[in-house]
DNA sequence: TTTTCCCCCGCAAACGTTTGAAATGATATT
DNA sequence: AATATCATTTCAAACGTTTGCGGGGGAAAA
């Protein structure tokens, strides 16, 4: 029984070689290289091989091959493929919450990138809550993604379970809510430069009692952002009173804090938000209290999308370049899983870019 | 060899059966049950019944598999798993973008209800080309999902690719855009009737002479709200001239198109927009002409997320429950993996809700 | 005619896991 | 003492694919 056929098969033409009525039950389950082989009478391991050219194979068997492969729309399987290899072929992306523009800005160039290097991404909310952080981090690791990508989250000051990624072996990328506890490929953004540069541009339009909406200083950029601030603050000799930095990152507790700080003694001129939204409900509520934007207060935030252009006045803003972010990230991770990336970890930095609205145009 | 080592194996106990130095490479690859069987003394069969506790297997031997099992971290491979049973525990989404509130929230449901049911995520993005489409299509059965949420780009007008979604047997669930042509799982929101009271709304509240900025009509929503704009305008016996419907669903478009309608003849009272971009847009062009919101022009918009809540007034709105229509479709799509569902497909519609806020309220 | 060589192709092992069947040793039954 | 019973474990096959190795057959060289 052994090669008896091949007489046969090497007269074959391709007509009669590739004719065969289509018995397979194409219905149910997908067409393996199994089923090639048996209908074409060869073995699994010749059609592995007609498949990718191997010049082992006769140029008619791999045409034969390459005809009821098309014809029955075979497809190899991948998690046959990372069995034997190893490889996935997918990266995991943990981000605090998709529903917000800056994240899903991330993602999409994420995405794009990973898609065009031939990566699939497989990704995860947290929710900005560190348990699920840490459950996010299981479900990536025991699906056995190549590679992962994370933004941590606000409530997140233990890092263990981002360390079992490293002890697991496979490389891990931080973008903008980094951690500065581990060692590893990072991509930032140049926070400290924009909000210096954003506080300055108060400064230069006239403020002289500019009022800072800090974000969580257990996130880096919340420590960033502030530390700009004082910075510029610093550079014009302008005196920095502890009680001008307010923790305050959300519309909600905007409508909290505002209202308080427009009633006091010495009433803001400037405020720096730690981002677009709280920023936003700070023009409504300054408003709302028959002040004026930017005539009475200036303002200017940190890029939340395109929520800058709807405000009226529209916002003076800081641009965060997020899709550059998410490609970075990936141009990071896919470095090292290909291994053309040297040992030592990089820290990119992505610039950001002061744009300046109606919000904070004095004149 | 055979056995003999059952005896110690018996005598042993767990101090010494698990106390042995962890020779195993852990920095290199996973721990797979091979070496938890080598480590033990033996057999994989018996580390794979242990772990799953089946009762075959010896209590001893149990608890020493699962203090191995502990102390070197062992997961098992789902790829593995994958290749034997055939499915891979995850999910395929396909978004136009992902850089947008509507599906950003959707996203968010998915990614929720998927993980809470043991499902994870991969999801593409058709950047509303369909091309793109196409190939995330192709991407996503050659991925070997278990089954494909979708929601179709503004540009496909073939529905080949996802005909052969359903040829290679994987089941398949269409959100909002759905596709009218394919027999399937859907899941929609009530356009029509939400465009129908959005409408209804500005006629009693006193216009007159109300403007569609209508979506592209190739799509299914497009279509509804239209249909909904035309119910209310007949319902109250008020002519619905041609010229009253715009395609018009981007603030670009709006800013090409709306100062046209300011200066026209008879200028409309009352705009109901397909979406909240282009409304804010026009609110912005229509106060740029010096005109007012809503004493002389009302305006109603279809949700996009807090852009509503920016704008000055607020815009009132058609809510769309993004979050619930994520969580349905997976719902369904679960429902039929797991086949309890039964054979016909199912339309799930999630109801829409008047939100009416500054922009409509002429008194 | 025999030997050598090359071209094609099949075999088998491997990746990690599951699972029913077979086997082992000890104990209980006749 | 021979046999049946039981608990516990191993064996082997399977999932789909890849790949080094070995071998059959035909053609060219001796």
């Amino acid at each position: 029984m052994l090669h008896f056929w091949r007489k046969g098969l090497n007269k074959l033409n391709f007509e009669t070689y590739c004719s065969r009525i289509c018995t397979k039950e194409m219905y149910k389950g997908q067409v393996t290289i199994k089923d090639i082989a048996k209908e074409l009478g060869i073995s699994p391991s010749t059609v592995s091989k007609a498949l990718k050219g191997h010049r082992d194979i006769s140029p008619i068997t791999k045409k034969a091959v390459k005809e009821l492969v098309d014809k029955w729309h075979y497809r190899p399987d991948p998690i046959a493929l990372s069995l034997k290899g190893g490889l996935s072929k997918t990266i995991g992306v943990i981000v605090p919450e998709i529903v917000h523009y800056f994240f899903s800005t991330v993602i999409s160039g994420i995405e794009d990138l990973a898609y065009d290097s031939g990566y699939h991404v497989m990704f995860c909310q947290s929710n900005e809550s560190y348990e699920r952080e840490v459950k996010a981090v299981e479900t990536l690791l025991s699906s056995r993604v190549d590679g992962i990508l994370v933004s941590i989250a606000k409530t997140t000051m233990k890092f263990d379970h981002l360390l079992e990624i490293r002890e697991a072996g496979i490389p891990l990328v931080f973008f903008d809510r980094i951690c500065d506890e581990i060692d590893s490929d990072k991509v930032v953004v140049d926070d400290e430069v924009g909000a210096y540069e954003a506080v300055k541009h108060l400064i230069k339009t006239g403020c002289k009692n500019i009022v800072h909406l800090s974000g969580p200083q257990n996130l880096m950029i919340g420590r960033s952002r502030k530390e700009g601030y004082i910075r510029a603050l610093n550079e014009y000799k302008i005196p920095v009173p502890g009680k001008n930095i307010i923790n305050c990152d959300t519309a909600e507790e905007a409508r909290i804090i505002v209202p308080g700080l427009l009633r006091s003694a010495n009433r803001p001129d400037g405020i720096f938000a730690v981002n677009d939204l709280t920023a936003a409900e700070s023009m409504k509520i300054i408003k709302q209290h028959g002040l004026r934007v930017p005539e009475d207060i200036s303002l200017v935030g940190f890029t939340s999308g395109m929520i800058s252009d709807l405000t009226d006045p529209t916002l003076s803003s800081v641009e965060q370049h997020g899709y550059e972010i998410g490609k970075e990230a990936v141009k990071l991770l896919i470095a090292r899983l290909e291994g053309k990336g040297d040992l030592v970890y990089q820290t990119k930095i992505i610039r950001t870019e002061l744009v300046v609205k109606g919000s904070s145009l004095k004149q």
